[in-house]
DNA sequence: GGATAACCACGACGGCCGTCGTGGTTCGGC
DNA sequence: GCCGAACCACGACGGCCGTCGTGGTTATCC
């Protein structure tokens, strides 16, 4: 399929940014090898039809928005607690707003998934591991709640977002505070009724 | 602008069918045309540029995604209460949940405008004022909570919309029970630390 | 009843799109 | 040093896009 892979990523980033940028509409086999500096057609040649462009595009977001290992150690060294899962949703935020064009190309790939089956198999399969590795962690290190809380913790963060990188209400709260409240409440809240 | 507002909302309603059926990409005039059943240049006329066919589908979602009057006159009769506000939340769920097509083409609309600074304006304007009703109710209704508990929620509610509209980690829970225990957690945790 | 203006259907134009084909080029095996 | 295959740059084609112009039609007012 792609014998240089290289190149193949350097096509994908431009494709995200172009994503981010000019949203679905503006994606096209011209636009991103004019955003990546290569001649024309070589997009073409690497992502033969559109829809294997936006394949394309979904295998390399998920390669882009995978935590920083280095993060990931750091968290790993502390002892299992609500603080440090805090840290870990703050990492989340930090690094999607720092780097918007990623998220704002996933929720474009998203919706776009909405419509294309194909897409939709593979992006959710994705999510729905990355949500099963979020509830086997927070089981495995002793946490209160499960599955449940894990998953109003995903709305709620995927909302927030949202708001963040899109259109938003602009109730102006610190986004780390915010995040703290939501672990505080949400998953501590699990001992409570109903 | 337009001296046929039935004809203007027929063109309008067309629009929002396609932005939900097939993205921002497959929105233009000649589509607007076709779906909507009229001859071809008609959607020109009544929004001469795109932009402005844009804006004229922002301005008719407001006035469609508005709460049913008859079940805010019947919320209105009850006592206020959490319970109450469960409901009215869960009515907003279950509405854009019925009408799918409107509620995507609201993602699409919001991530348009976070390109487009017209749109975005226009779009920022009216959530800021949906947010602002939310908070006026809750605080006068004398609800526990305030401003930023209402974020909170608006946060949550907005992923789970978009967890159900879009690609989903089909984690597989009740939405009324999510919404139930949302209010229940951040609302009523508005009580606890911190 | 006619004039005036607004509205509307329709066609035309330049531009950009996805896709495919076609030679030029590079690289590895022998 | 040659040969074959894979890769790549580039052009061409049919189609759809946004926009603008142009007559035909309808409605309103004197």
């Amino acid at each position: 399929m792609a014998r240089n892979p290289e190149r193949r990523n350097l096509l994908a980033d431009a494709g995200l940014r172009i994503l981010a940028a000019a949203g679905a509409r503006g994606l096209t086999h011209r636009a991103v090898d004019a955003e990546a500096g290569v001649p024309t057609g070589t997009a073409s040649n690497y992502f033969p039809s559109r829809s294997a462009l936006l394949a394309g595009l979904a295998e390399r977001i998920f390669d882009r928005i995978a935590p920083d290992p280095a993060v990931v150690a750091d968290l790993g060294r502390r002892e299992p607690s609500l603080a440090l899962f805090t840290d870990y949703l703050r990492d989340i935020v930090a690094r999607t707003t720092r780097e918007p064009d990623l998220t704002r190309a996933l929720f474009e790939l998203r919706l776009e998934a909405a419509r294309h089956p194909e897409l939709r198999a593979a992006l959710g399969d994705v999510l729905r591991r990355g949500y099963a590795d979020d509830v086997a962690f927070h089981v495995a290190a002793g946490l209160p709640g499960g599955a449940y809380e894990i998953a109003l913790l995903h709305y709620a963060v995927d909302g927030l977002l949202l708001d963040l990188l899109t259109t938003s209400i602009d109730a102006g709260f610190d986004p780390d505070q915010v995040v703290s409240t939501l672990v505080s409440r949400l998953v501590r809240g699990a001992d409570l009724a109903p």
